[in-house]
DNA sequence: TAGAATTGAGCAAACGCTTGCTCGATTGAT
DNA sequence: ATCAATCGAGCAAGCGTTTGCTCAATTCTA
């Protein structure tokens, strides 16, 4: 059988209560007697049982992770992992520990995140998505239990914390940055259009268009899944329309990679032919044939940022609710994009 | 507060036992009943607390996760995100859910499993690597808690329930691979000497060397760490020799591609110049350039099975103890070994 | 139709820990 | 030296479930 409190309590010839406050550290006890209930704990080799302390105390150290359905599929993306070290890595340093569950439908998701919930099972969520419609986040709301969300949530996004890049706005900056490598026929391939991340890249692409006075053309812009398969079609559709696009900006960096296997296929050189930069810059942009120009939007640190308001949630009792948290970007440039006037010039 | 089972209890008008039972679906309750109090739950949106019910019942429905020391790292390499993939969706099937301690020294890694043991925070505990004097699986194995191992473990291993890849065999495969399309000249890189992967590759490609007839040289043989950056270093060492490699055996995808831009790097071509294989066949071996040449071991069955037996360890009291699990690997030939006498033949 | 066997449900004692109260012993003030 | 204040530790009541027993009601047997 496990080691109680009780033995330790009868061990160090105190009261269970005395233990547990000892564990506690509560000042209430005296030096003396924690040394010898502590060297008590050594000898026995004592660790306190994590379900009975969560239900005295209602409180696990817990985090619980929401991933998106088909999690499984997800994970191929280097994305998660990565906000996973930053996760991980918060989360650690504060001894709390992660609590995964995976579902296959938006179904299964929800109520493996009401089970966690309503099972007291974590302190508090993490959502790594944001999806429109997303029952998830609703129903978290409504219970306002503690969480975070890495995306910009939908709806009443200002009373919802969250930690995001400004993607509007990196959209627009890459974007500009083909325009100023001289590319005028500048198309956009997307993930679904269900997620706040393809909605606002897409957006700043746009508006960098309209700002250099191009027009927005539909058939320029295509969605696809967010893996190598979904660039590769979606880049083969775009190449078979009249005027094919001479760069495009891919909104993830495994498109891409689908993107130019496809485009090389094709016969088509990279840049030369047809730019492509994306976002992300997860570990393999760099090793990726060429190297993909990527905007660097330091996944970790959205982790990591995710899990510290999520700990500053469950601390306080005073909700900081609205939180917002944008970490920074940056434009790494590499071959996939082509040198200033390498793109081919306008009409 | 929550929604307790004494509450269903008096909404359905029966004892909080009676609740329990028909959660349970025991036969002992009549079928009217058990409508009734399913209804009650639904109606007022119950769900277990999961710490009254571990500390009851002496069993969470979780398995453990322990990574390697420094997880935050190794989440970089495509591996963990695979084998967890294949790890979720056995555990969900089976209605477990995974919980993950991370740690960066050794030692915090082992007391995240001593809490986990000890603390009954889980059922079961998957190690997700196999180190030489490893004292994680000397507890787990001292303390008879159910663990299974990914990749084979050292020591006594007949006694510990593993699944692994007949690395082995793969290496001494690949190598002769090598060797058939005309290399004589075959260096090795590997990771670390603790892991048994490592040491099984090289010595599947020392064997093969050896049946060969070629005599294995120390100097051909590095050894890196586990990613890009490692692979990089070592290869530039290996170049430096007098008689350079032909051809590289890389113990890993993600050092294989650290080493193919290194050699491009120096200008030297690939499989032209100098022809690498590797291992694992991770995501993104195909999209490199060129696309690696790498034995698919598939990690996600790596996971699976290895869930499947931990579960069957937990079910049965009765140990299957020392069962172990090959899984079956094959080589995908790319453009990173070149083809049948591209290599530089012998002398 | 009386008594035995069976069925369905409730009682209450765990599971291991926390925490508000209580209480004796020590210390300090007068 | 007396009484109040303070300090350190113990008592016991939870936290929400599970489960061995008990027991009343029902069905069956003779």
């Amino acid at each position: 059988m496990q080691i109680t409190i009780k033995d330790v309590a009868k061990h160090a010839n105190v009261a269970p209560s005395t233990v547990s406050r000892v564990i506690a550290n509560s000042p209430r006890i005296s030096q003396k007697t924690k040394e010898r209930v502590r060297s008590s704990m050594e000898e026995l080799g004592y660790h306190p049982n994590i379900h009975a302390r969560s239900l005295a105390n209602r409180s696990t150290q817990s985090i619980g992770l929401v991933m998106p359905s088909a999690a499984t599929k997800t994970l191929q993306n280097p994305f998660f992992p990565e906000v996973l070290r930053g996760i991980s890595t918060k989360a650690h340093q504060n001894g709390y520990s992660l609590y995964m569950t995976t579902g296959v439908t938006e179904e299964e998701v929800l109520s493996g995140v009401i089970e966690m919930v309503q099972g007291r099972r974590v302190d508090g969520v993490i959502v790594l998505y944001s999806r429109e419609d997303d029952k998830v986040v609703q129903y978290l709301r409504q219970t306002k239990f503690p969480f975070v969300v890495v995306g910009k949530p939908f709806g009443d996004a200002s009373s919802i914390t969250y930690v995001d890049t400004d993607n509007y706005l990196a959209g627009r900056e890459v974007t500009k940055h083909l325009y100023n490598l001289g590319h005028r026929r500048i198309a956009f391939i997307g993930g679904s259009d269900k997620l706040a991340v393809t909605q606002d890249r897409r957006n700043g692409y746009a508006t960098a268009l309209m700002e250099a006075g191009i027009p927005v053309r539909e058939d320029y812009i295509a969605r696809a899944e967010f893996m190598t398969k979904g660039g590769a079609k979606a880049v083969r559709e775009l190449l078979h329309i009249e005027e094919p696009p001479t760069a495009v900006v891919v909104s993830d960096d495994m498109m891409a990679l689908g993107v130019i296997s496809t485009l090389s296929e094709m016969g088509l050189k990279i840049p030369e032919d047809v730019a492509v930069v994306s976002f992300n810059n997860v570990y393999i942009a760099e090793h990726s044939n060429p190297p993909l120009t990527s905007v660097e939007i330091n996944i970790f640190g959205l982790g990591f940022e995710a899990t510290n308001c999520l700990i500053e949630q469950i601390g306080d009792s005073a909700p900081p609710y609205g939180k917002r948290v944008i970490v920074p970007h940056y434009l790494v440039v590499r071959q996939s994009c082509g040198q200033k006037n390498a793109g081919q010039p306008a009409e």
